[in-house]
DNA sequence: CATTTTAGGAAACTCGGCGTTCTCTAACGA
DNA sequence: TCGTTAGAGAACGCCGAGTTTCCTAAAATG
């Protein structure tokens, strides 16, 4: 029994909720550190001067415990924007959006999805998590542009509150580099704000479709204008925070 | 097969291609069956009837082995449908997009992107055969489009491009059943078909339309020269070590 | 056809993380 | 104060990654 060094259990034990705390945090740093595929219990245990017990004893499985811990830091839902036009409230959604992606919960989205065959369950808990949040905030802010009379009702249409998220989220997967603000702006001027501005194609409509008088829709702002314009407002630029 | 493991080195061994072909297709087989979490290069090795050696002769990990396995089943981008009209073309090239996803490939473009952060190198060659090959189909039919003059030039913009496929990827990534034929019709009429005509934004609220100054939306490049995305060598999938 | 060269098969090996279980003890509660 | 709960730490068996060794089948060469 020759007594190691620093054998001692003397450390102030935390328990409970504390303990439970500097897990999911040591959780965040792991996932931002090494990503998800090289996230291991081991680490985190070691990170967060835990057990590995003390980890089992709460979630059954690495997906778990990532799942649980980047919950805890996204942002809620409840308060949506109100800028008083569309165009503003988009960009702040949006931003709001690329903001996330481009912290752990980002890093966590990519390796979640890689297990969503083995366990169906926490695939359909992603997504109520992540993807129902985007839409929501996406129909209560299109709803306020239709009361406003900004844009025409028929506009809203099912699949096209997912088109903001869809291509954050596809650029920000298929791409390491966090989103630039510039992409945001592209999107809401080239593709979010025209498209909300124009009712949806019926295959079957009348008048035949491409015939229809082509008044251009609003061109809003340049949306990556290089020009050295002196006049650019490039407020969106700088208001990173929020 | 038949030869029973007793009777030591029987069997009839294969060399280069043939092997390298039951490999890739024993990948497939382990890939769309367990996915890609769950595949293990020693259950490769024991599908294919080879050895764990002559995997890691050819490919350093398991993440280039399933990327080379997906790639050889991949849709060619050079044949591009054309109907004659924008929308015919979109459905197409969505519904292949679709059919591709639902298979093999798209259990491993789940996983695969959970080790973008460990291999960046990886997540770049993902991209670039996954999301420039759809840029590029796109690109093409807009392209024809125009020429016809049945859509505006402007109307062909950067981020306008991705927006099929991202839709597509979005659905396919978050839930895990395969995309349905109607999601693809009401992408292509809902979203993209008004998004490429640019339809006139109509007027329809009582009391203040919208008066805003309409500049037309100017295409800002030519959209085939963005994204080529410099590393196109394909070294890799030549691994041909020792 | 005989011989050399190349490359695949099987198995052993190391290494590291998973998930479990054990002992010991700090923190808490009555 | 004393029992109860729960966390720390270590050890364990297991499995898959990746490597190496030995042997031999298949191709190349004459």
């Amino acid at each position: 029994m020759s007594a190691e060094s620093t054998d001692h259990r003397k450390r102030p034990r935390r328990r409970g909720e504390a303990l439970v705390n500097a897990i999911l945090e040591a959780t965040i740093e792991e996932l931002a550190e090494h990503g998800y595929a090289a996230l291991t219990m081991e680490g985190v245990a070691e990170r967060a001067r835990a057990s590995k017990a003390s980890l089992y004893r709460r979630w059954t499985s690495r997906s778990t415990l990532v799942m649980d811990a980047v919950y805890h830091l996204l942002p809620h839902p409840s308060d949506i924007p109100d800028t008083g036009e569309l165009r503003g409230d988009l960009l702040l959604l949006l931003r709001r959006t690329a903001r996330t992606l481009s912290g752990p919960a980002g890093e966590a989205l990519r390796g979640l999805l890689g297990e969503a065959l083995p366990y169906p369950e926490h695939a359909a808990e992603i997504r109520s998590r992540s993807q129902g949040m985007g839409r929501q905030m996406m129909a209560e802010v299109t709803r306020r542009a239709v009361a406003r009379g900004e844009i025409p009702a028929e506009a809203v249409a099912g699949a096209r509150l997912d088109v903001g998220q869809a291509l954050l989220r596809n650029h920000f997967l298929f791409r390491l580099e966090p989103i630039p603000d510039s992409l945001v702006v592209e999107i809401v001027d080239t593709v979010l704000v025209p498209l909300f501005h124009t009712p949806p194609y019926e295959p079957s409509g009348p008048g035949g479709a491409p015939e229809q008088e082509r008044e251009p829709v609003r061109a809003p702002e340049p949306w990556w204008d290089r020009e050295p314009e002196p006049g650019q407002d490039r407020e969106w630029e700088r208001s990173r925070e929020r």
